[in-house]
DNA sequence: GACGTCATGTAAACAGTTACATGATTTT
DNA sequence: AAAATCATGTAACTGTTTACATGACGTC
């Protein structure tokens, strides 16, 4: 049902076609929701049964027309009621953990290799949402933003997203760090009797 | 398909019914992976067609007989497959994140209320994760356990699962902290004539 | 000539949640 | 007496992903 009204949360910063839909849902809530275009279009076309969104083709020359929604005052309505009911609450659901959690049976190298390879793709996106709030402040200083700007839910939702993924980055080079150290462990057997330093905990 | 997998990463730990995976799933894996019993008792069919897993079925007095599942060799097989193919990216996905990205709609007060009631979930998770490190850890210091435990995994998966709700209690902390500062502003109106700089200009 | 963008959809498969169903034993 | 635990499932519904389908225009 959420998708629903994540549709109608994104309208609500101005009308948009499905295609454009889906390309401002990989900006602006990709963070934290995730539909494909196939979802949105059908969805729309409910919506707009249920009046909720209203519907404009638009007359393209060159290129495709395509069908401009805007969030209607029902919707406005139906979204308020939606938004003022309570959240279940959230989890992660990650693949990599899985794999991370049985990891004690996989061949090192490959387990290193897919941490590697994960914490870059964090990488990329945390970049991603940092340039995406620089955007939004124009170079104002955040605690000013704050204090002063119309509509703040999008900038408090994508510093929850920046957490997450330097948190991501973080775990993944405090397992490469652990598993590093086993596997020095175990390929000099002998000279290591020695009580290392406390270590820190990467924390 | 993940599930499956997931299925047998739990049974490493030891044999168990479809009801004591269940309760297992809750501790063990809870924190980066969610199934109902419904999901699992059809799955620990479907893997035991195909070899995955054996069962037996213990008779027992005063409560009902169970079926208890292990993994097999080809079970572990599966698994290893599995474990050294590439996983997909995570993200987050929350309906409450939607909530305050549309908040600026929504009564304050209810908003504050929601941040409470969610911060406060996220604080028995982390008791309950936190409980468990200890557990896991059983006094011993952090860096022993890992040079020396022989699975590590599933204390490299807690600990992100600890990481995880540090965090949205901390965003949540701060998300009341932005909003209460801007209701002051609100309900102490006169006093701020002072024209503020250029502010926003164009998106 | 190949690839990417614009634009909208349908169909099938897969995954997850909610509701229904049963029934004995143990704890509060 | 009521609620929780032990134990296993089926059925219906909802949500998500993958595959298929089309076709023009612009860029490398």
């Amino acid at each position: 049902m959420s998708l629903r009204y994540t549709i109608l949360a994104v309208l609500l910063d101005g009308d948009a076609s499905g295609y454009e839909l889906a390309k401002r849902f990989d900006i602006s809530v990709a963070n934290f929701w995730h539909a494909l275009p196939q979802q949105l279009y059908p969805e729309l076309t409910r919506l707009e049964r249920k009046g909720m969104v209203t519907s404009t083709t638009v007359i393209q020359e060159g290129r495709p027309n395509k069908r401009v929604y805007s969030i209607s005052q029902e919707g406005r309505q139906a979204l308020l009621g939606w938004l003022r009911q309570p959240s279940r609450i959230t989890a992660i659901k990650d693949e990599f953990l899985v794999r991370v959690y049985a990891g004690d049976l996989l061949d090192l190298p490959i387990l290193m290799e897919e941490l590697r390879r994960t914490r870059a793709q964090h990488e990329v996106k945390l970049g991603a949402y940092e340039r995406l709030r620089d955007a939004l402040l124009q170079g104002r200083p955040e605690g000013e933003y704050l204090r002063t700007e119309r509509r703040v839910g999008p900038y408090l939702t994508l510093q929850r997203g920046i957490m997450f993924e330097r948190e991501n980055i973080a775990w993944c080079t405090w397992v490469e760090h652990v598993l590093r150290q086993r596997v020095e462990r175990y390929s000099l057997p002998s000279r290591d009797k020695r009580p290392k330093k406390p270590s820190k905990s990467a924390r």
